[in-house]
RNA sequence: GCUCCCAUCGUCUAGUCUGGCCUAGGACGCCAGGUUUUCAUCCUGGUAACAGGGGUUCAAAUCCCCUUGGGAGUACCA
């Protein structure tokens, strides 16, 4: 009785994925993992006119950025291959074949036109549904409206047809939901469904529910936009004479819009302020290029750390988790029923907690690729000195560069509003008498410049904002910044002398 | 339209199943104070919610019903 966990991640790659597919991904792999059983990445390609070149290596490149590693799948493979429904042959079509035999489908022929006329004029007709189902079949062109051997006829001359299910007329169908608790539809507000396309593929439907049985997957956790659709799947189990090896249900809460209504779409994309991909994307055909959360800056342990506490909470009060003690806690009846909205605000906190528990060496090494596209080959200890400077300051490592450039070359303008606060007439006076006490200190130290720096400002009964704020303007442009005297011992002497000439003659004209 | 779902601070949420410990807790944001030559960080404090109405009960955020609001689905898409 006690056999494995088995669940699998399902997106078709019909583009890049966003925050609630990779969401739905971590969810899987998370309750797989404390399981100690089998997380499985399939590929649901079974729409060829909606593929998208690059969407299937974007979708594998995005789960390993977030640290989701498939244990079967379309990368590595396994026993219940090929994990890519493309590529399985003829599996679908067999068992559509069983489906009809046995009564519970049936061939349909009728085209997109009659399809529409149909629902057409239900609609005028002011019916409550409109859709293909006990009351329209008989209406229809499919094998309940034609003798056997015409049906048979039109197969044989290569017409188009559908498989469609044959949905019962008035009974009740339950969902255990481990999310939602029990939810009751009624079959005859269900759709007649294509179950296998004149393309020669099935659909969703039939697909998903065959390939689950057939990769033995225990528990089937996904979006609860699939709520509606839940009762063909539960038919199709039962007509396929699976209903004892159902597997559980576990539907997940919508991520919506952060402003406005609605769930949260491929299409919000930038125009928001926050990427809505895990990775950046650029769509092959309109080149459109949709921001990533890597390529904005975020770490990957926080991006997952976010997704986590979108619609799970631990019931404590701990929200910062590594993906190992997320999978130690992780359990689905802690997962919330209403929607969540994406909090972007609460994101960029998430990546400046994180940022910050990175040591100096690590946040060194993200740094200096920005520094070498700069043009820029400083020297690592100094830089490592920069990033503990300015480190707790920054939400992003691309922050560190618009923080800390004043470490490694002058500053080219001054910002105008500090000088016309600071900069006074005698300014240019008491910076050279700071460029003389300055020149004397033999030990060019933050202690020492501090002391003789203040101690001249005391004699001379100055203000400390005003002599202390132009002179940081001269050295870094700009009236704010981390410690002043941490950053002339830093730039050393002969710099920090220099800059401050230079600043008196420019900001002087 | 029809079917299904949801409803606690601005946001994510704890508490709801197993009514009383809830004058509703935490986090982000925001505001104020402290620290700082400055800005940021950081620390401290504060702001702010049980959608509305009926029941049930000694007692309801918690159970039931209705209303309202929001969302999802309704394709030869997944």
């Amino acid at each position: 009785m006690d056999q494995e966990i088995r669940v699998r991640f399902a997106p078709s790659p019909t583009g890049p994925l966003h925050i609630g597919g990779v969401r739905t991904a971590l969810f899987n792999y998370l309750f797989a993992k404390r399981a100690n059983g089998k997380f499985i990445l399939r590929i649901e390609d079974t729409d060829q006119n909606r593929y998208v070149e690059g969407a299937e290596k974007y979708i594998t490149d995005s789960l390993s950025w977030c640290g989701i590693i498939s244990d079967e799948g379309v990368e590595g493979g396994g026993p219940y291959g090929p994990y890519r429904q493309s590529e399985r042959g003829d599996i679908y079509k067999k068992f559509a074949d069983q489906l009809v035999e046995n009564g519970y489908a049936y061939h349909a022929f009728d085209s997109q036109e009659e399809l529409d006329q149909m629902r057409e004029k239900l609609k005028n007709q002011k019916s409550e549904v409109q859709q293909y189902n006990f009351l329209t079949r008989g209406e229809m062109k499919n094998a309940l409206t034609m003798d056997t051997t015409e049906v048979e006829e039109r197969i044989q001359s290569g017409q188009p047809y559908v498989i469609r299910l044959k949905t019962p007329e008035n009974e009740k169908i339950h969902l255990k939901d481990i999310v939602y608790g029990d939810i009751v539809f009624e079959s005859s507000q269900l759709d007649d469904k294509i179950l296998f396309k004149s393309d020669g593929m099935p659909t969703y439907h039939l697909a998903n529910v065959i390939d689950d049985h057939l990769m033995k997957i225990t528990h089937v956790i996904r979006g609860s936009e699939w709520i509606n659709s839940t009762p063909i799947h539960l038919l199709l189990y039962r007509f396929l004479d699976w209903d004892n090896e159902l597997p559980v249900f576990a539907h997940l809460p919508l991520i919506l819009k952060p402003s406005g209504q609605g769930k949260l779409s491929k299409r919000d994309g930038d125009q928001m302020g926050f990427p809505v991909f895990p990775l950046q994307w650029q769509n092959p055909q309109t080149g459109e290029l949709n921001p990533g959360y890597k390529e904005s800056g975020y770490f990957p342990e926080a991006f997952v750390n976010i997704l986590a506490l979108l619609g799970w909470n631990p019931g404590d009060e701990q929200e910062v988790f590594s993906m190992e003690e997320l999978i130690n806690k992780f359990s689905l009846d802690r997962i919330g029923k209403s929607g969540a909205r994406f909090d972007p605000d609460k994101a960029k906190w998430f990546n400046h907690y994180y940022l910050n528990h990175k040591t100096n060496k690590e946040l060194t090494e993200k740094y200096l690729p920005i520094l070498y596209d700069k043009g820029l080959n400083p020297d690592l200890d100094y830089v490592e000195e920069v990033v503990a400077l300015v480190r707790e300051r920054a939400n992003f490592v691309s922050d560190f560069w618009e923080q800390s450039f004043f470490f490694f070359k002058e500053p080219e303008r001054y910002d105008p509003k500090v000088i016309k606060k600071k900069w006074k007439e005698n300014t240019p006076a008491i910076l050279n008498d700071i460029i003389k006490i300055l020149e004397d200190i033999r030990t060019f130290s933050e202690e020492n410049t501090e002391k003789t720096v203040k101690t001249y400002i005391q004699d001379n009964e100055l203000s400390f904002g005003q002599v202390l704020n132009s002179l940081r303007l001269t050295l870094l442009g700009s009236g704010t910044g981390p410690s002043l005297f941490k950053i002339i011992e830093m730039l050393g002497k002969e710099e920090s002398i220099k800059r401050i000439k230079h600043g008196i003659e420019r900001i002087q004209k």
